[in-house]
DNA sequence: CGTCTTCATCGTAGAACTACGATAAGCGCT
DNA sequence: AGCGCTTATCGTAGTTCTACGATGAAGACG
């Protein structure tokens, strides 16, 4: 159960610049991953990524009520927003969280907030 | 610069109950909540609320490059997905943030990157 | 009472999203 | 080589989003 970021797609981390958090650049980027968790199914796939990370896209649509090609479209669109990362690893791709998007995504939301 | 809320409609926060932030109930309210930020215009029309509460819809088109009813459009958006809240004073409209929604938001957000 | 301003709503067109089945591509196995 | 498993991609239908202009409703003002 530890599964502790495994032998999968756990990059050191390519470390976050201090971006800006405001600005019509900030809005873009903002708006971007929040479109990205803007359904259900994703935002799923991202907390059943974060749960057990390594994860497979088979295992993925084991647990959606979606089929195979939704579920690797909804991973596809993870992707270019950037909050995934995917590794074609053989037969079985891998897919993992970007946690430092994440981590992004949060501080634009508390930016947001916080300026009030 | 302080604008504390003015006389619009600041509404004495609502109170927000505990509501569970994991659960397929917070995915649909996270993807709600995400998906009304998921637009670049409706990013810079929620920063804008916040910079100078108490606006209205007028001062928010001359802001942004888009026409009239499509601004109206976006703020009926962000009220359904309750990040703002709309009142009718007299001939203009004033809009101002729901805070608690924003935090709300914030937290789900937060819990998500918080558990891995 | 008319007129003006301020927004919301309607109607519409084009783009994007969501979901599916079918098909192809890559690898392991016998 | 051939087969099966796993995932991506293609093609397609139906829905939703995005944006605009036109129209309508409600108060302010002369």
């Amino acid at each position: 159960m530890k599964t502790p970021a495994s032998r999968c797609c756990p990059p050191p981390a390519p470390a976050k610049r201090g971006r800006a958090l405001r600005g019509p650049q900030a809005d873009r980027e903002l708006a971007t991953l929040a479109k990205a968790l803007g359904h259900p199914a994703r935002v799923a796939i991202v907390r059943l990524l974060i749960e057990r990370n390594t994860c497979v896209c088979g295992e993925l649509v084991d647990e959606l009520p979606l089929a195979q090609s939704t579920v690797s479209q909804h991973l596809a669109a993870l992707k270019r927003a950037g909050l995934i990362r995917g590794e074609i690893d053989g037969p079985r791709s891998c897919y993992c969280l970007e946690p430092s998007a994440l981590a992004r995504l949060e501080r634009l939301v508390a930016a947001l907030g916080g300026s009030r």
